[in-house]
DNA sequence: GCTAGCATGTAAACGGTTACATGATTAG
DNA sequence: CTAATCATGTAACCGTTTACATGCTAGC
């Protein structure tokens, strides 16, 4: 997931890894800060992997950066995880949309339109969230005041993403 | 938040471990259904701490059932976990919506509505999503199709939720 | 005879956080 | 002179996933 996010960044332009960072907080809101213990590390691993390359430019009043820039294997291997992600992606809400904060750099708007079809596809199926003895639970029948709360969030989550999914689908298929 | 989850079950009755599974199951949907191999070691762990008791029963149809249930200690350790959340679990939605769904099992209306309360500041923080060169963006102008969808998404939660936290807020200080 | 459900567990690997470490520049 | 921001990195630890392992019962 971070790795997604390092490469679908770069793919914009090169950057260093400071830079991915701030980008990163831009894109989550202050909700969980990426820490440098797991941002340096990936970054590490996608240049093993020959996904990134990285120049060294003197900094702007600070440490040297390591200026970062996706190679045509990384850009191929963005693809790839946009195109086919793994069942997790599409089912975990908080991946889906570091996936979906990526998907333009698919180039076939058919292979957009079939990823968030699997994610429409997920949220029809029943039993998607909160089920009590096989039957889903209703708010007004929720034990308590709290889980009512859990309920009418989810609820309203996933009937506004339900709509928007259908026009932008339809959108894409225009 | 796992350990959360399983104090709070067994907050309401006895369950062997392969129910609590189910339980989890049955709150989260099929969204990450949680695997044994954190479940057993994380019950080990509580087992452990003191937290919670346990004993052996025939299983009905299967192998011999571990029996589990809060100890004093246990109970304690559920409040105290849902009355001092971490940051963490205010400004993730997920664990928040964990600690809600057992936010009951804190015996003082005054101190569930100030764990909401908690929550309602973090949501009206500005900067909590989605901003770009310091300034929050509108659906309108997200660079893309999917960028929009992720902020119409965003935004209906949040709308939602904070009206729920103040009806919930008014509802608890009647 | 086989599959599905019940029921428990372990070991390796993974991805991440926390804490630690360094050091330079700029604004108050 | 001190705090904030820029900029990079390492090491220990932690919770979780994935894969492996076992074995019983009920229904097809």
């Amino acid at each position: 997931m971070l790795e997604l996010s390092i490469l679908g960044f770069l793919c914009e332009e090169p950057l260093h890894g400071y830079e991915v960072k701030a980008r990163i907080l831009g894109l989550n809101g202050h909700i969980r800060p990426i820490s440098d213990g797991a941002l340096y590390p990936a970054i590490t691993r996608l240049v093993k992997a020959g996904l990134v390359e990285q120049r060294t430019e003197p900094g702007s009043g600070a440490a040297p950066r390591r200026v970062l820039s996706l190679t045509a294997a990384g850009r191929a291997a963005l693809q790839d995880r946009l195109r086919v992600p793994k069942d997790v992606d599409i089912t975990d809400g908080q991946r889906f949309f570091t996936l979906l904060a990526f998907l333009r750099h698919l180039p076939d708007r058919a292979e957009q339109a079939a990823v968030l079809r699997r994610r429409q596809t997920f949220l029809n199926t029943p039993a998607s969230f909160f089920y009590r003895d096989g039957e889903p639970v209703r708010a007004e029948e929720a034990p308590d005041l709290f889980r009512q709360g859990m309920l009418r969030v989810a609820r309203a989550t996933s009937t506004e993403e339900k709509r928007w999914l259908a026009e932008a689908i339809a959108a894409l298929e225009d």
